[in-house]
DNA sequence: TAGATTGTTAATCGATTAACAATC
DNA sequence: TAGATTGTTAATCGATTAACAATC
């Protein structure tokens, strides 16, 4: 059903624009507007009509010469290409301050995202239940992994553990992690590795800062 | 005596790895390892020697052929040229999850970054202490600004408000917005912004699990 | 029909990688 | 000296941008 190419890599600049896209979409939708142009796009997310062309050509919509594109039929090319058409339930891997603030974290329903249980080493914290999710002990990962089929996590454990928490991950049968540790981890490539890296992201804010 | 240029733009992806290097160099100058040389950071990173030579020739560090890098020199060199070798004092606007996480994440020390007073517009959150940071209305946000000589603002706003704070934060004199709205801003060219893209982020890595 | 828009093919630009001379 | 390492110059690769034919 959906136009995506199991050997393909599309790039990942072009991946990450999408989210923007069907965002400014889902806005138009709510306002019952049907049909777009990629310039339109374009302009109101400060890119090219090109640009824009190019990454939803990807997900293999086509659109109609003149008229532009179907807003519905973009969103669900979008959502399927992405894999946000079904829901992924995750499991989440230390519950300290940001682990707390992405259980919290309501966008993630736009994504299908399911967090379903969130693990700890912290006695204080297991048995509790967070924002409406189980806290269970790390040593139950990876039984709670096979018998939920959780195959996504995670992990927001400090720099220190996160090797060793990623390793518990693959051992587990976990084949995506989400890794916002301030660390490379080492994976075997089967594992699809995704880091979100706030001092890179600083990094550039700081540095451009430093220039002026 | 930072060998930084004003002109230059130097590369994305290499101040992104900037943080990397700092973190691997500090965790051996801990260990009393006093000289190291790039093909042993890119073994230990998971980068080739090129791209780390690269990178460190960009904050004007010169090594010794034979010999390495000097671990002091180059986190000196790597601090300066990110500006985290002074302490930097920024703003926080929304105290929602997420800017609780941040307001709580002691990363930042590491980086120099200093969040000094945070800003809500709901009343229950304003006037008290989170995590040793007094809460502001946000219509206090430009005479604070003014006041303690903040440049830098983090925006952790819902997106439907996430436009009108840039604003307001650009006519407060901020110039630099690390931005976690899932948004595009619009601001002066004057104004540096950065953005985390949590669902970016996840885009990549749902639509690589989709692809199995 | 004319004009706007799509989508493809070619050109440009920038980052990564390769090759290699310089040096301790 | 020989070998390891630095740092520069050239080649490759991939993403962005430009040009343009196709189409409604």
């Amino acid at each position: 059903m959906c136009a995506e190419s199991k050997d393909r890599v599309y790039p990942v600049p072009s991946i990450r624009r999408l989210p923007l896209y069907l965002s400014f979409l889902r806005q138009l939708r709510e306002q019952k507007v049907e049909v777009v142009s990629s310039t339109r796009i374009a302009e109101e997310l400060g890119l090219t009509g090109i640009q824009v062309r190019k990454d939803l050509a990807m997900t293999g919509i086509v659109g109609r010469p003149k008229i532009g594109h179907s807003i519905n039929e973009l969103v669900s090319h979008i959502e399927c290409f992405l894999g946000w058409d079904k829901s992924r339930p995750a499991f989440l891997v230390g519950v300290g301050h940001l682990g707390t603030a992405l259980l919290g974290y309501k966008g993630f329903k736009q994504e299908n995202l399911d967090i379903v249980a969130s693990f700890d080493s912290d006695p204080e914290k297991i048995g509790k239940t967070i924002l409406g999710r189980p806290t269970y002990p790390v040593s139950e990962f990876s039984q709670k992994a096979k018998e939920m089929n959780v195959q996504c996590a995670i992990l927001t454990v400090p720099a220190q553990f996160a090797q060793a928490t990623a390793d518990m991950m693959v051992e587990a049968g976990i084949v995506g992690i989400w890794n916002f540790a301030p660390v490379q981890l080492f994976v075997p490539d089967s594992v699809i590795v995704e880091n979100v890296s706030l001092s890179s992201s600083y990094a550039v804010l700081s540095q451009r800062l430093t220039q002026i």
